[in-house]
DNA sequence: TCTGGGGTCCTAACTCCC
DNA sequence: TCTGGGGAGTTAGGACCC
């Protein structure tokens, strides 16, 4: 997809079409998601700090990324992705590899590469069809190539590598063409003397070996020649799951540092739950006032989903470093994922001394994530465990559940008198809200008690502009409207575009409320 | 008043065990 | 008892990707 959170944006907002859009963190630290292409004129790129943005463009208009959005968009355009083959390998929301041989897609085309581009127009189409964005195929022999490929046929386009020219087309361009390129290696290459592939190609695979190793000098020597044979994997297990924050100010209260911890290992213990999933290995992450970054981690003695058991690993982890300084961020990670707990190895151990008594036992661990699941509710002898579970469907005081169309990771608003804004109170610019009065909108800005907001939505003529008090009790958070004929059940059904409920995935964050563990 | 968040993969150093 | 190699596992850091 074409600048994809960027694109979504303007579609949903009429008034933003052809103008300069910035997606992504708003805050003093944040950076850039995705820029429009007419915010990228002005020299605005992914990665670059907003801050820098706003001086290059100080007219477009920035917003918060809205996840729930985009992730209901990018399963519409995937489900047309399935139906051209059952090989489909997701990257990201707005990227994904399809293997055509694998699928029927390319019968009743005059096959080749003429049927192969048949299909790619055919979806293109469609994609346009059913979100009214434009997408871009790369059409090739492998992934690397059809990569490359969808790269130079963006914005908008289709580009195909036929095969044999494979070698002649890579000589020419960077050596960050090829994936795994990055600026470290780049620079490797640069003094050594190369910046073309086909310098990787003339430099022959024991020069590359020497400079970047036996794995990654390999990869590259074989990408510079055409050669990637890496499969379309459909299903991937996610390997871990972690959570991060960065404040605006840094920390350097330790209290503060380890309520933190504590908070974000909250979270990461949801989001393991949520994808029904435990691990064995957890890890925190530090880094500090000068940017540089530490990790810290230990391996349990088996893996497991138990708030109480990450919080407290992360807590002896972060005993070991030295915070004084100041922190700007903080992460907790579990890797070494699997699909059942500790607990669960000592019910199989009793099931094996006794399996009646273990059944019954195994049945009520059961139960008892299902009624936490379900209700919040649970035992009150574990009721610290499950508030810190739950924290991402129901927020402690003073904390924001990340709600759908906001930015997830946002640590929590306090305002300077020290009160905690509530999630549904908070003002950020592009998110969805509704006017007793004057219907449907987003928020363009906020300050000084007052919060303006334009009157538009997909498909309206670019709406009128208001401004309300910050505490304007006629003014509420509206979830996002799906765009296109997805929205509306079809290009022939002219019924008001409803709102989404995007359908939560397997492993997913921010809809889908805590599951139980791995019990089966 | 530079540098997010969520991942994967690789490498090196080290320990433990055989 | 000492030494050494090899493999597996752990830990930490870094590069890269979207």
């Amino acid at each position: 997809m074409d600048a994809f959170f960027a694109a979504v944006e303007q579609a949903s907002k009429p008034s933003l079409r052809g103008k300069p859009v910035v997606v992504g963190g708003l805050g003093p630290r944040g950076v850039v998601s995705t820029a429009s292409y007419e915010a990228r004129r002005f020299g605005v790129h992914s990665a670059m700090p907003t801050a820098q943005a706003r001086r290059l463009a100080p007219n477009a208009a920035y917003l918060g990324a809205r996840f729930g959005l985009y992730r209901a968009v990018s399963d519409v355009v995937m489900e047309l992705l399935h139906a051209l083959s059952p090989l489909v390998e997701p990257l990201s929301l707005d990227e994904a590899f399809v293997d055509l041989e694998a699928g029927e897609a390319l019968e009743g085309t005059q096959g080749g590469a003429e049927g192969a581009q048949e299909v790619g127009e055919r979806l293109r189409r469609d994609i346009r069809t059913a979100t009214g964005l434009t997408g871009s195929v790369g059409l090739a022999g492998s992934k690397m190539l059809a990569k490359i490929a969808s790269e130079q046929a963006k914005p908008d386009g289709l580009v195909l590598i036929p095969v044999g020219t494979e070698r002649g087309m890579l000589a020419p361009l960077s050596v960050r063409t090829l994936p795994g390129v990055g600026p470290a290696t780049a620079e490797v290459l640069r003094r050594a003397g190369i910046s073309t592939v086909g310098e990787i190609v003339d430099a022959g695979e024991d020069e590359l070996l020497r400079l970047l190793g036996k794995a990654h000098g390999t990869s590259v020597h074989a990408m510079a020649h055409g050669v990637d044979d890496r499969p379309v994997v459909a299903e991937r297990d996610a390997k871990s799951v972690s959570v991060e924050d960065t404040y605006d100010v840094d920390l350097t209260d330790r209290t503060r540092v380890r309520l933190e911890v504590e908070r974000l290992a909250g979270r990461c213990v949801t989001r393991l739950r949520a994808a029904g999933r435990s691990g064995r290995t957890v890890v925190i992450k530090v880094r500090s006032y000068d940017f540089s970054t530490l990790t810290r981690s230990e391996t349990l003695r088996g893996p497991t989903d138990d708030v109480g058991v990450v919080r407290e690993a992360a807590l002896r982890l972060l005993d070991g470093v030295d915070t004084t300084a100041g922190v700007r961020l903080l992460g907790v990670g579990v890797s070494g994922l699997a699909d059942f707990t500790q607990e669960d190895l000592f019910a199989q151990a009793q099931a094996a001394q006794g399996p009646a008594a273990a059944r019954h036992q195994a049945h009520q661990t059961h139960q008892a994530h299902q009624t936490r699941a379900q209700t919040g509710a649970g035992d009150p002898a574990e009721s610290g465990r499950d508030a810190e579970a739950l924290s991402g469907a129901v927020p402690a005081a003073g904390e924001a559940a990340p709600a759908v169309g906001e930015p997830g990771a946002a640590a929590p608003a306090v305002e300077e008198s020290g009160a905690a804004v509530p999630a549904d109170r908070r003002w950020i610019p592009g998110r969805d809200v509704c006017h007793a009065l004057h219907g449907r909108g987003w928020v363009q800005g906020s300050g000084v008690g007052k919060v303006t907001v334009r009157f538009e939505e997909p498909g309206s003529a670019p709406g009128r502009v208001r401004t309300f008090s910050v505490d304007d009790p006629q003014l509420e958070t509206a979830e996002p409207v799906m765009l296109g004929a997805a929205a509306a059940g079809g290009p022939a059904d002219q019924s008001p575009a409803p709102a989404i409920r995007p359908k939560s995935r397997s492993g997913g964050v921010d809809a889908s409320p805590p599951t139980g563990t791995s019990s089966p």
